[in-house]
Order: structure tokens, then C-alpha cells, then sequence
DNA sequence: TTGTATGCGTTATCAT
DNA sequence: ATGATAACGCATACAA
């Protein structure tokens, strides 16, 4: 690892000129000459900042925490499917910034206060909170707040604009979906959920509203729900759908997580995606990909929500908090598959 | 954040004094009193040491980088159920000992000359290698040995005692599972394996080793085989299991994501697990406890496992390289829940 | 038993 | 346009 100090050496300058350059903040401060050398030169080492060094000169840590919300008694199983997916993206972009991260579990359980003082004890630089349902996470979004800690929130939506977070368009990617298989020209569409709890009111919002719009059905009794995980909850909606709409041949899945099981249902009946049947799912890509025929859905853009928070998370680091905050609500993203 | 010199201000020594003392390496240099005072003073003020700052001192980076195997046309699916978990006990156990992470995806199908590259120049203190089955995981680590960075293989076995890793005993596990099973007073067993190409020779080899030991049978026949991971495929796997031996009532499912699909295939063929069915599983915990009822099963001990890896890998690096190097294989463990 | 001094690599403030 | 230099918080060799 060759320093600062090695470089300003080679270079027959001092180490502030080498550290204006390095960090572009030589405007017209230094020769173009010098400036391309000394770049050269750090290019040909592989010079790679310190980041220590820098985070005990500029007062940081230069250490991120994700914070995922989870119990002793339950895990949060259901979202763990692809938690992982979204932690290597975070820590890919914040390792591109110089940061390293912690991942911590907050027991929701837990008397708010004291989560809120051991998070702030953390004496990281910034906090990406993680898929939070719970409604503690106002709370915990305050303290920071309050002790000017930037935080973000992936993946759900606070109501008030002095937080940051992004999330994707819920009721938007279910009336999409249910717009999309009408103007296929489908009669009759099924709505399966088989995740009840997990945004229920939006997705349903989206597909009843559609139907009484455009087609001014009440769709209320074309929507089931299995009140479990289980193959055989998933299995028993898929029989009641068909037994109350013999004839229907579409069917928009709340989760892709049951595409498999519900595939299979599918099958029973004698049903062959996408010969005789269409299905359309919402959720990862990953879990999307894993059945056959792979499932057409809509995906979370976990990829650009992440891009997203990333950079205003360390915007508002970088400003010192006083960074306008941000908030944005992804569109629906169709992706056309097998199904 | 109180600081070192505020402490020791506050106690009336200087700054070394307390260094010594908050390290615990005042071995018969510092009077009782003192270093009581000092301690006092340091819990009262919750002081916490400035990791940038020590880590600038003693030429580390106070960070750790976990590896984990993936390429871009095939995800980890599979294994990626809990990676989750395991990314979260390894940050929690670093952060204790002041470590920070970066968690990395190595595309396994890029050349390792050019991997290996990648991983030295991240510039952390150590790795941890996350359930590696690729054989490139040994030109990796022998590349890291020969630069003198630590790392542990967790989940995973390499020949070379050169090398620290941990691991459970697979054929010992489906040994004591067989055994076991017999031990109930089972005569058939069927081995359901529902993920080939996961250490299939080591289940195979402990199921019918035993049947032949202590039953004289040759259990061959009563292997049965998924050839992926989808429902179809279980359930059809279940039913060439019951029509080839029609009164089997003892199952060893070889991981436990399949065990909601194969109690489901189970009780259409009118058993009923615990009344009519055995089954033990192998796996995850957080997956066998999905199902209903949960899933006995042989543990994969992770948090025995990243206790044991992560011990050996702080250890490697506060000796600088001449630590010797440790392997472990968990030997079954078995919890018994509904089935 | 305790204190002083030095240096780690960087940034930023002043001179020059 | 560039160079000295002072911090930042800590660990440690050495002095007292």
C-alpha cells in the first residue's frame, strides 16, 4: 500500500498538493502538469486512500450499520429469501465510497428507547434500515434525527418529509397488472394472496379498482387468500379460485415466492402455463427465476432503490445533515417471462 | 465520544497510563488504583476506543471481508435461504472484537489469477469464505496465505491443514440419523434426497453404511432422487418412494427446504406425520421450523460454527500469521420437534 | 509505577 | 501554484 506521503515523493511535491489532486479538489490550484503527473503516478501504484486515516482526520467512521428489523420469537423468514441479495448490493456501493458496514438485528420487541440509544452508540456514520413494517421505525428514525445521524429507509415509506426513504408504487404495479391482463383481453382474473400482511390493502386497492373502473365488476370475490406459507394452504387457495371461477385463466400472484406451488395447482387442474393459463407475479427476480415456466412479474428494482438510498444516504453524510432529504416511490417494472 | 486524553485528564495520569490499563496490558505497571479509577472513569463515560485511530497505529484496517461463492447466470438460490443469517452472526461477532465487514460476491467463473487480485487489494484484515464447494476456493486461499492474510473456510473443507476451516460431519450426521431411525425400530427407511449434488456422497455413504452394518441390507434401492428443487419434482420423488416400498413410515429428507412439500406428498398418501410418518430432516433451523408440524432434524450448529471460525480468524490476525491454523467438524446434533 | 514523545496517513490551514 | 505543518485518537518505546 503506498501512501500519500511515498507518492508526494515520486512526484517532488508536497502531500497536500498530492491530496488536492486525489480528491479533485485542485480547482486551478494546481499546474495541470503536476496534477496529470501526480495522477499518473497513483494510478501506476494503485494508490487507495487510507481510510482511516481520513475518517480520524474528518471526524467519521467511515462505517455504515444496517439495521434489519426482526424478533427473537419470529423471524422474518418470509423477507429473508433475498435479504441477502440486497445486503451485497448495499455494502458493493458502500464499499465504492470508502465504507465498510455492520449489519445488526433490532428486536422490535424492545422497548424503543433503549433500541434507540444503542443504535445512536453505534458511532456509525449512517443507517440503512431495511425492509421496516413496524411502525417503531418512526421512532427510531427520529432519534437519529434528532442526533443529526443520516438514515434511509429501503424499502417502505414513512409520512413525514423529513426522512429519507424509497420504496416501490404498490397499488401502481397492481393496477398495472391488472390493466395489462384485461387488455389481454382476460374476462376474469383471480388475484391469489397468498402473503397476506405484507402491503394487502394496496395490492388488493390496485386490482379491485382497476375492475370497477374498466370493467365495473366488484372483484372482491376474485380475490383468495391463503393464510399461510404452506404448500398445501397455497394448494387449497388455488382449488377454492377455480371452484368459485371455473373458467378463469388469469391469475396475479401477490408474492412470487408461491409461483412454484401455484404453478403446480395450476397443473392439477389441468391447466398448463402459459398454454392455458397466465400468471403474472410481483416480487424478486431471483425467487421469479427459480420456477417453470419462469414467472412473469413485477419486480421490486432493488437495484435502483439501492442506487438510490446509497446516494442519498451519502449525500446527507457527506453535507454534515443538512442535506434536504428524499423520498421515492418506484413504478411498476414489468418483466416478461415464461408465464 | 470521549476520548483517550479526556480520560485521562479526568483521572489525573496520562494519556499512556490509560492505554494500558483500557487494554489490559498493565500487567504489574499500574497501581491497583489507578487502573480502578481509570475503569470506573472509562465505564462511567461509556468510552468507546476510536477504531480509525487504532487501527491507523497498528498498520490494520479493522475490517473483514466475507466471500461469498455466486457467478452471474446461476445464483446461490439455494443456499441463499440463510445466508442472511449467517452475514448477520459474522458482522455481530466482528463488531465485537471492533470489526467492521464488506461483504463480496466472487464470480467464480472468472479466472482466479484475476480473483485473487481483487480479494488482496481490498485491503481488509482478514476473509471469511462462506459456503464454498467451487475447488477454486483453494488457489484463493493459498493466493491469501502467501500475502499473509488471514482467512477461514466456514461451511466447507479443503485438504490442506495449512488452511482454517470448520465444517459438520455430513456422513457422521446421516450415520447417527440412520441409526437413529433403526433404533425406533424402523425396518425400511427411505433417504429422500432432495438436493443433489450437496455433499450427496457423504448422505449416501453414512444411510447405507449403517443399513449395511447393523441391518445387512443394501440400501441402495431406497435412495430416491429430485432432480430439482421444484414441487413437482418432490412430490414425484415422494410417490417412486411409496410405490417402490409401499410400507415404508420412515423418512431422511437430505435438506430440510423440501420437508413442507414432502409432508404435504405424505399425507396424500394418507400419512399423517408424527401419527404415521417419520421424518428427520438436515438443515437450517429457521427453514425445519417453517413447516407444520416442525421438522426434527440434524442442525448445521452455525452459530457453533462462526463462534468457532471467527475465534480462529481474530486470532490469526492479532498474531500476525504465525497462529496455527484450526479445523473443526461438528459432529451431529439433533433436534427433535413435530415430526 | 507513571509520563513524554513519536508516529500512523490523511486533510486542511496557513504561509510562501 | 505549492509547501510546511498542525491536528485527529491511539499505542508504544523509552525515559524518569
Amino acid at each position: 500500500m503506498i501512501t500519500i506521503r511515498e507518492l508526494s515523493q515520486l512526484a517532488g511535491v508536497s502531500t497536500a498538493t498530492v491530496s488536492l489532486v486525489l480528491n479533485g479538489k485542485d480547482e486551478g490550484r494546481v499546474s495541470p502538469a503536476t496534477r496529470d503527473a501526480i495522477r499518473e503516478l497513483a494510478a501506476k501504484h494503485g494508490y487507495r486512500a487510507n481510510q482511516n486515516a481520513r475518517a480520524l482526520v474528518e471526524g467519521r467512521t467511515y462505517r455504515l450499520a444496517i439495521a434489519v428489523a426482526g424478533n427473537l420469537t419470529q423471524h422474518a423468514i418470509l423477507g429473508q429469501f433475498s435479504l441477502y441479495d440486497r445486503l451485497t448490493m448495499i455494502s458493493a456501493a458502500a464499499h465504492a465510497a470508502g465504507y465498510a458496514i455492520e449489519i445488526v438485528q433490532v428486536d422490535i420487541d424492545r422497548p424503543a428507547v433503549e433500541l434507540c440509544r444503542e443504535l445512536v452508540a453505534m458511532g456509525v456514520d449512517g443507517f440503512v434500515f431495511l425492509e421496516w413494517r413496524d411502525p417503531v421505525i418512526n421512532k427510531l428514525l427520529l432519534s437519529l434525527h434528532t442526533h443529526r445521524i443520516p438514515a434511509v429507509l429501503l424499502e417502505g415509506i414513512v409520512d413525514d418529509p423529513d426522512y429519507t426513504w424509497s420504496d416501490h408504487d404498490v397499488t401502481a404495479i397492481f393496477r398495472d397488472a391488472t390493466q395489462r391482463l384485461i387488455g389481454e383481453g382476460h374476462d376474469k382474473i383471480a388475484l391469489l394472496d397468498c402473503m397476506p400482511g405484507v402491503h394487502t390493502p394496496e395490492k388488493r386497492e390496485g386490482f379491485t379498482d382497476v375492475l370497477k373502473q374498466v370493467r365495473d365488476v366488484d372483484a372482491s370475490s376474485w380475490i383468495f387468500t391463503a393464510t399461510g406459507p404452506s404448500v398445501s394452504e397455497i394448494l387449497d387457495m388455488v382449488d377454492r379460485a377455480m371452484a368459485a371461477m371455473g373458467d378463469v385463466r388469469a391469475f396475479l400472484l401477490t408474492d412470487n415466492l408461491a409461483a412454484d406451488v401455484v404453478i403446480h395447482a395450476l397443473k392439477q387442474h389441468g391447466l398448463e402455463p402459459p398454454r392455458d393459463a397466465r400468471i403474472i407475479g410481483y416480487g424478486d427476480t431471483v425467487i421469479a427465476n427459480r420456477c417453470s415456466p419462469k414467472l412473469s412479474h413485477y419486480a421490486l428494482q432493488i437495484d435502483a432503490q439501492v442506487d438510490f438510498a446509497m446516494d442519498a444516504l451519502l449525500t446527507q453524510i457527506q453535507q454534515g445533515g443538512d442535506a434536504s432529504p428524499r423520498q421515492h416511490r418506484f413504478g411498476p417494472h414489468y418483466i416478461e417471462q415464461g408465464t
